[in-house]
DNA sequence: ACTGGCACTCGCTACAGTCGAGTGCCAGGA
DNA sequence: TCCTGGCACTCGACTGTAGCGAGTGCCAGT
């Protein structure tokens, strides 16, 4: 399967004239449109090596060729090179991102710039509470027997939660409480926190026990249990470009996953290290998504990661485009991020 | 313009079979499916009028008739029961709501219930801030010149703010701050609220002066101007039921309808009294949405209103039915609602 | 190893013909 | 006056045929 230089740059034109155009090219056009310095014919013996070698296939007997999952995974990994965004755009990011007033407020944005910049579906998780810790814990007399159990997270993240306690607490027990609860927790990574609620119970004293004992269920179920991710979404109206060509006449499929948070979080939570991940087509691990590709990558102040951005559209996207895009906005809502 | 008995049973029954069947319905096919007790031959007299009146209309020469935004209105207003609901929904609805363990939980589980039922796009607003009491302002220092502002409204919602304060504030101030705040604003309607933080600056203590000053804009924008509506959607997928026969083939000015808070806002916020609102066709205002109708309702705990639902789908859909779901819902959460 | 030439495939479009659901109209009857 | 059966007509949906053309694979020649 050796797959020379004027293979490559045959199969890298095709995928890029297969992504502005959208219809399979032949082999003559491919020549009209780049300088390959060869004639149709010997395109054609090139294009039925990629298509044995699997890269490309024909949709019908006399079409032209269309990238297939491996020819995009090729290209992505060694034809293309990472566009530089242009100034229009840095000025876009860097307009639409000022001006946040709080967490909400810049992750709405986010994924606002993202959709329109990209032209695709954005996703973005909001940060995670995992990798976050605690910076206040709240508790608000709701009644004698309810409190209002409200976590700020160093991310900006604030979790509230209703309690209802075994019985009637006076304030002043509720002040004791704050104090032992935030005592132990404040500063702690959410993930650590299990054993310590564990002590805060142990440690109490005797007339604050059995509250504590409630309080430290629902802390445990805010903290690390409950729907601890989530995520916010923009451009599904972007998915009907490409007329119904993409995506093989149904949205159907698409549109049911991205109503799914569980999936979402695996296509873009998983980020790993802070590269960027490309998935195209069925790389990814849901049938509904099979005609589809994301471009995600991870976010945070600094070097560290709280939680992953990307954008998700059809397998012919414009994956250079969209991979710089999404790298540069990821590097600026942590810029930002690392201001609060 | 007088239209008998039998004509406005004609209009129902063409209403009750394309809503069903999807196809333009003729006039043989009306009479052996409903007891008329005529021929198809009046039949199709009663359909001359229908259609000279703007009830019905043929989409082509030779085709059966179809119901216009017209007919389903009249259809509404005149021939159509609520349906009861199945022991089937109720038993959901119950099963579904209970164990909602927040504010947060309550709409999405509600808005993925109505979307479920109806098998249409479910919208739901949070409750109102405008239509809400503060129960309590928190103040938590995140430095010496940051405060984070909580604001937890007595309908559940929380609403959180970044306060960057002019200069640093010791903490024995911010527990004045917070008790200042408190005193004045705890328990006043969030509407009310813009003459309070007047008095509240004006009163407070000279050294306090500043930074109230400066925390009074942050608390008029947090509780008045701010985002203060938000909504949860879901069954965004229901749309492509009907293969693309509604919304004459493109989902697109749906989709970018769909994403404008603005504009969902308009669609099922504005119910006046506790009845509900059937928009159908291009009764609503935007132009994207001219092939869509809109069932809304307000819901809240009691008798007031706190905010609203509905569901959105193709002029086509079952309007007693949908109906009765959405309103069972809304009297359902409003219960929920209540109980806290 | 590349190229020009050539026969072949096959999807797309246009066109003609048939079918049938549905209609409007009219004359006759309760 | 209102309803009904009958009848001619319309026109979209479907089918089959034919021609076109983009694109291909192969081969012989350079």
């Amino acid at each position: 399967m050796g797959l020379d230089d004027r293979k490559l740059a045959v199969l890298r034109a095709i995928v890029e004239d297969y992504v502005s155009t959208q219809e399979p090219v032949g082999s003559k056009a491919l020549v009209e449109r780049h300088q390959l310095g060869v004639s149709p014919a010997t395109v054609r013996n090139d294009m039925a090596v990629l298509e044995e070698e699997g890269y490309i296939r024909q949709p019908h007997t006399s079409a032209g060729r269309v990238p297939t999952d491996r020819g995009y995974r090729l290209f992505v990994d060694r034809l293309s090179r990472v566009k530089p965004l242009s100034p229009a755009e840095r000025r876009a990011i860097e307009r639409f991102l000022v001006g946040a007033v709080d967490l909400d407020d810049v992750v709405h944005r986010t994924v606002r710039l993202l959709a329109q910049l990209t032209r695709q579906v954005a996703v973005v998780q909001y940060p995670s509470l995992a990798r976050s810790s605690v910076r206040h814990l709240e508790l608000v007399p709701i009644s004698t027997t309810r409190l209002m159990l409200v976590m700020i997270a160093d991310t900006g993240r604030v979790e509230q939660r209703l309690v209802e306690l075994p019985g009637p607490v006076p304030a002043e027990n509720v002040t004791d409480l704050r104090r032992l609860v935030n005592e132990k927790l404040t500063g702690a990574r959410l993930s650590d926190t299990p054993p310590l609620v564990q002590t805060l119970v142990e440690e109490a004293p005797a007339e604050l026990r059995p509250t504590m004992t409630t309080l430290a269920t629902v802390l445990l179920e805010t903290l690390v249990e409950r729907h601890e991710e989530r995520i916010a979404l923009a451009g599904t109206a972007n998915l009907t470009r490409g007329g119904l060509l993409d995506f093989q006449g149904s949205l159907r499929p698409i549109l049911e996953a991205l109503e799914e948070e569980v999936v979402l979080l695996k296509l873009i939570g998983e980020t790993e290290p802070s590269t960027t991940r490309v998935l195209i087509g069925d790389e990814n691990e849901f049938d509904n998504l099979r005609a589809a590709s994301v471009v995600s990558t991870g976010y945070g102040p600094g070097a560290t990661i709280v939680g992953g951005l990307g954008v998700l559209g059809p397998t012919r996207m414009d994956y250079p485009g969209n991979i710089a895009t999404v790298r540069a906005v990821a590097r600026y809502v942590g810029e930002l991020l690392a201001q609060n």
